[in-house]
DNA sequence: TAGATTGTTAATCGATTAACAATC
DNA sequence: TAGATTGTTAATCGATTAACAATC
């Protein structure tokens, strides 16, 4: 349930509030969900509500925190000390939710032995050897792309299971390994492929207002384009790309096409 | 799409080894993806493939770029220059896709004027005129999470349209603004959930095999749970605990009793 | 032509949500 | 009791995927 570290962040709101309890109404919208779903997915968890009152706070707190695993010690080793590294060594989040940084590890001796959140860097020949006794089952790679393979390689050989990946790579783990990647890029990407589509998009013929309708009409749209030879659809082999224009139904271009 | 970037990745890897097409199957598998889901993504676009062939590798990189909007310039703020802040505005993969920090902002006196990634640090008054004069659209928050709203709505204000939040707090934006969220501490949690259901619960009266057990199992070894005064549940007010686990055919343990 | 692979349909699956009986 | 709110069902929605006709 990708859905519990959320309502966790909002009963904590709540609790610091000393507000007892709260309905699902209430914290589905603080949560930012909706109430039948925030009432479905406690209901897995076991049915921890009153009738007519609502949830207990604090008991859900609780309940939460155990079902995420975050009243355990989770050590933690962070691989890649650079600007990401260095940040995630000092982020706040970590030691409040039960994750303790357990090692700082990075592969240039010009890194190793410097400080960062009070913890030396130490030097990734350690790895296997922090990782073994120190119960390390969580890794976080902050290192460059082209290292991250390895780093991963050596982190689930070593008997780490769950990894978190900032470096811009698909990484490649065995069956019973976790990965979750965090990647920047994608994440502006995806804010700018949505900006684009506000703020007017220019009317040129390659990125008109048809893109912006529904499937079929756009499908049909990108033939159009293809069929005027605009961008480097000239490029490809079309056999006769000019013909294909108005075949079915569905080529029939008419209603969508500007006066 | 989210999925837009993970194929372009994937594309690029190909198109710097001069691999000149690839099939739906080959690309899907190297996105990590079902390639029908992948046929239908880009039919989504436009027909870009050919049958019996595959799709023309080059051409779909420019066309999923298009799609992206990163042929265009985007000029970005960075409001909280803390450890992240600088992080990010030394992240390798924002320019190379389109994306230009126009300026980093601080509240913080002391950090004010100071330099990272080449840039200055510029104080918070200036934030209006920057994103006006620059044309900036996008926002990205790293500040502290009591300071993100109130940055939030200033950014909006002055016609951010999409923000990306660092910070561990749900932003509240009018409609036509984006926000996507990056939490790191989340993200732990989830590794964290998956890293507890792997390596043998412990047999406590709390958390047992049970618990990896299909819904209406896990929901009636919750039930046991509190019926069993267990945890926090003696505290609750439940009128009649113990009755309550014998009541109607759902609430029958037997089946799922260990012997 | 024969083999390969796309584009698309239709089936499947899972997630979301409205609605309401159960019950506090 | 009357009002409130949960827990859960059933309907809905959207996303995924197998399958295959179209066609290179």
């Amino acid at each position: 349930m990708a859905r519990l570290p959320l309502y966790l962040r909002a009963l904590t709101a709540l609790s610091e509030r000393s507000v007892p309890t709260v309905s699902s109404e209430e914290l589905a919208a603080a949560a930012g969900v909706n109430s039948a779903k925030l009432r479905k997915d406690f209901s897995y968890l076991g049915s921890y509500g009153t009738r007519g009152v609502g949830y207990d706070v604090e008991y859900l707190v609780y309940q939460i925190s155990r079902e995420l695993g975050l009243t355990q010690d989770w050590p933690v080793v962070i691989v890649g000390i650079g600007n990401l590294g260095h940040a995630l060594a000092n982020y706040g989040g970590f030691a409040s939710r039960g994750f303790r940084v357990a090692a700082l590890l990075d592969a240039d001796p010009n890194v190793v032995g410097s400080t960062a959140a009070g913890l030396p860097v130490r030097h990734m020949d350690e790895l296997e050897d922090i990782v073994v006794t120190q119960h390390v089952s969580i890794g976080v790679i902050t290192t460059p792309p082209g290292a991250a393979q390895q780093v991963c390689d050596r982190l689930v050989e070593a008997g780490v299971t769950s990894i978190l990946n900032f470096a811009p790579t698909v990484l490649t783990v065995p069956d019973g390994v976790d990965v979750r990647k965090v990647d920047l890029s994608i994440e502006l990407q995806i804010l700018a492929f949505h900006e684009q589509r506000k703020a007017g998009d220019e009317p040129s013929a390659g990125d008109s207002v048809l893109d912006r309708a529904p499937g079929p009409v756009r499908a049909a749209a990108a033939k159009l384009r293809r069929a005027a030879g605009g961008g480097k659809a000239a490029d490809q082999a079309k056999s006769t790309p000019a013909a294909k224009g108005a075949k079915g139904p569905d080529d029939d271009l008419s209603a969508v096409m500007p006066a």
